[in-house]
DNA sequence: ACATTATTGATACCAAGTCGCAATAACTCA
DNA sequence: TGAGTTATTGCGACTTGGTATCAATAATGT
């Protein structure tokens, strides 16, 4: 069915990132990519490696390491501390974690940085970055039991 | 020299408030909340085993998660992803941690629940809560080299 | 096609943290 | 105070998530 009218997939574009910054395009690595641009949600280094057994552990790992330094993927912290990976916006910017079904997406637009140079200011702080992430419940995910009164 | 004027130190009521809750009041927790007060940065559970060997690794795991549990402590994430502790304030609140020295101390009054709340709903999402940690230079920490021209 | 260099994957290793369990220490109450 | 009950301890084994080593292999430039 009409899958996409332009000639390259977003797998390739990755790809071809990755190549412009000096890697190789191997067989291991274009796996990867095609199976992470495929989801939905984030993913752990984990599930990855279990949906392509064939590929190494350690090249997994190697692989999301190098996508996050591309700037392809982000790492995503959830509130159970665990890692997760997602595909990047690029810029700045933080997550909007559902606890209901795992799905995630990008917070755009989100000016605290003005806010926090000011506040930590007042401590005497010079502020070089921080890390903000969100939890809650995506339209689809309201909660099934309302709070009795 | 005059130390302190009321008969209970912080450690005392730490330990007053883990009774309270139906916890026993042993040398091993005792041990871990007196060394605990004591410090003035953020530190890891192998930290404070190193520093009571006499204390088994599960007893500082399972203490601190008591710790963190009760309120009296709060995990802190450094840009590393190293999980560290450090005495809490109560509510609410976040951390300014310093990557010079890695001095931390708790930022109050940073009310960005509410722009987070407007924000999400943009998305139809129903924010549930948030983490926010904030790195920088404390005052005592400014970078040695200023950036050249 | 070849030489060069990056990449792979198996394995061993490491760090952080939890689990099971027998021994022990704290509380309770008679 | 002492016996009984129950929580806690500490050891060691285990798990999870991730990195280092290194010989074998695959990708690239000419």
């Amino acid at each position: 069915m009409a899958k996409r009218m332009t000639g390259y997939s977003r797998a390739d574009q990755v790809l071809r990132i990755m190549e412009d910054r000096g890697y190789r395009h191997t067989g291991p690595r274009e796996a990867l990519v095609r199976r992470i641009v495929a989801k939905d949600r984030h993913f752990t280094a984990e599930d990855l490696h279990r949906e392509l057994p064939r590929v190494g552990r350690a090249t997994v790992y190697r692989g999301l390491n190098l996508l996050v330094e591309t700037g392809v993927l982000c790492r995503v912290l959830l509130e159970d501390g665990s890692l997760h990976y997602q595909l990047s916006h690029l810029g700045h910017h933080h997550h909007l974690i559902c606890t209901g079904c795992g799905a995630s997406q990008d917070l755009l637009g989100c000016d605290i940085d003005e806010m926090l140079q000011e506040k930590t200011g007042q401590y005497g702080f010079q502020m070089e970055g921080h890390r903000l992430e969100v939890y809650g419940r995506c339209d689809s995910c309201v909660p099934e039991t309302v709070a009795v009164a």
